[in-house]
DNA sequence: ATGTATGCAAAACATTTGCACCTGG
DNA sequence: CCAGGTGCAAATGTTTTGCATACAT
């Protein structure tokens, strides 16, 4: 359940909070803008400002429920942080998105941090391309 | 000179585009923001509008001499776009960035585009983290 | 109870745009 | 000269914040 997530996560468990894990657990597949939830909210009835989807998305953050993504549109996408890193490869024909991690590049990029003396915090990759249903020919 | 790379790109060679241009030529180690190029000009004296540094920068991308990057922090910087790809590790605490490739991980990236059927069309990889000056001992 | 969380509205930023004026070719 | 470029200010879009009220424990 919603609420013992929150209470393991340090955060109290108010109806805002979680109804927006909730949210986010029901749309594991994409990444919400805080716009989206805030929408998808009152979609629900619930009444619940856009001001408290910022700051709990935030906590949410800083707890390690989700992980904020700064992609391009001067705007954060937000997804649910489940615990297993992942690389994202994105269709720019259709914008779906696939999934990935290799051993081999997580290898590399910890190498790559030490070598600048960095201690790595997070680490973002994206492929884009178009996906083999999207190639025409004649492109 | 600036004046001929301009109008190579299709543009005219006005005052605030040449010194725009030589700016992010001058400082071709940094990424800058909109905002640090406005306050260059201002240093060198010259009276161009934010707005329009807005609008330089982004003719600057469309025509192929700059890249706009979304690293965190709910602003874009531009670089100088001298034709090869590289990726960046960047400094969550100073903001400083520093450029790398690494042709294991060049590699992996086509690799994984292909077992996908994904046609590559660009990638960016960066590993974000806390570089050793920033590093307090008892963090 | 009581300290924390929330909602609303206003503020704070980053970026874009409308419009009258200026400038490069 | 004249289309296109620029400066300024106002508009936009996103995220944050101040403050009085409501809520979880």
């Amino acid at each position: 359940m919603s609420s013992s997530e929150l209470k393991n996560a340090g955060l109290k468990a108010t109806l805002p909070r979680i109804k927006i894990l909730e949210i986010m657990q029901k749309n594991r597949a994409g990444h919400m803008r805080a716009e989206e939830v805030y929408q998808a909210l009152r979609d629900e009835g619930e009444d619940v400002g856009l001001a408290t989807v910022y700051r709990v998305l935030t906590q949410f953050e800083d707890a390690g429920l989700v992980i904020r993504h700064h992609f391009e549109g001067g705007h954060a996408v937000f997804e649910l942080d489940e615990g297993h890193h992942h690389d994202h490869l994105v269709c720019v024909k259709s914008g779906n998105v696939i999934e990935f991690t290799d051993p081999i590049i997580e290898e590399r990029q910890k190498a790559i941090a030490k070598e600048h003396g960095f201690k790595m915090t997070d680490h973002t990759l994206v492929i884009y391309g178009v996906s083999a249903e999207y190639q025409k020919p004649e492109d």
